[in-house]
DNA sequence: GCTACCCTACTCGGATATGGAATGTCCGAGTATGCTCGG
DNA sequence: CCGAGCATACTCGGACATTCCATATCCGAGTAGGGTAGC
């Protein structure tokens, strides 16, 4: 029960996105270096983004990722999901099919209380996520720390 | 973000031993063959709830596994803990912190936005999970399937 | 008949393989930019 | 001076290694129970 480590950096790197101005793109390998982080490894980290719908991406010079919607449109649970996939956490096999005598016709997943425990537990955590969008949180951050957003957006903007 | 497929034998497992007399064990091998499970890790499985104190275990003939403490103070999360881990399942690893002239005395986990969202989520995960008890699943699945308590218990003590 | 001892079979416990997913790296495909050359 | 064409460098995209952990297995340690022999 661990997440990846793109998580962390997905975010962070939707928040920067969020800070840019629109238009412009953000590549992975600035990203990477400022975070100190392994630029590759985030560069196939926002290839999986894309293909979820979050970000568009942009060839050649000039060129990197950028949100695909409107931040406020893009929930912290959007990003999560993209990354590790949207089936449930909790593997349930249905064990309860399995033993002698069972009756083949009945849904044992369905069913089962235990099952429906952990999906209910699933819920809340998923709906806690999607609470938080990017532009909420790019807000919050820039209110609490108003010259990260200035040294971030300045830095990768180097790249020119 | 997968949990173990130990998890919902495990909580399986529990409910079982919820169902047989006191002063009993339930020797894994049995359970195991109960749910066309692999018996020897199943048996590695329940060990990690003996270690953290959710089972006890008897050595011998008759011997196995049982809860260590009433079935109303065992909750889906203990279980769940014993197994996976209490560490949070999110990776936070500060990487706030790696960017350059960064202040050194600013402890990034706790004051980072994204880390919070990711605590409270997983909170809310916990919380529902603490919630349910195995005495509380044992019961329900009582009243829903009463045939199923006996056949398991039935199977289970014919190892003697 | 009763008791003490030993032997056996049974179960946990941890050390030991194996497979697959997460992590990390590398090179090719495609494109916008800027330069060059001709009109 | 202006515009079209081309060379170039830059970035994504996916194929290719590597590491680590979940999964699975096996054998030794310890124990309860029963059988046996002696009193």
């Amino acid at each position: 029960m661990k997440t990846g480590r793109g998580v962390e950096w997905a975010v962070h790197s939707c928040v920067n996105m969020a800070w840019t101005p629109a238009g412009e793109a953000v590549n992975s390998a600035r990203l990477a270096a400022y975070y100190k982080l392994p630029g590759a490894y985030l560069n196939k980290q926002l290839q999986a983004l894309v293909h979820a719908g979050v970000l568009d991406s942009v060839s050649g010079p000039r060129g990197g990722f950028h949100l695909a919607r409107r931040p406020e449109h893009i929930t912290v649970l959007d990003v999560v999901l993209a990354l590790e996939g949207p089936e449930p956490a909790f593997r349930c096999e249905g064990i309860l099919g399995n033993v002698p005598d069972a009756d083949q016709e009945q849904n044992y997943v369905r069913t089962c209380l235990i099952s429906q425990t952990m999906r209910q537990a699933e819920l809340a955590w998923r709906q806690a996520l999607a609470r938080q969008t990017i532009a909420g949180i790019a807000d919050s951050m820039e209110r609490r720390f108003p010259q990260d957003r200035v040294k971030a957006v300045s830095y990768l903007a180097a790249g020119t």
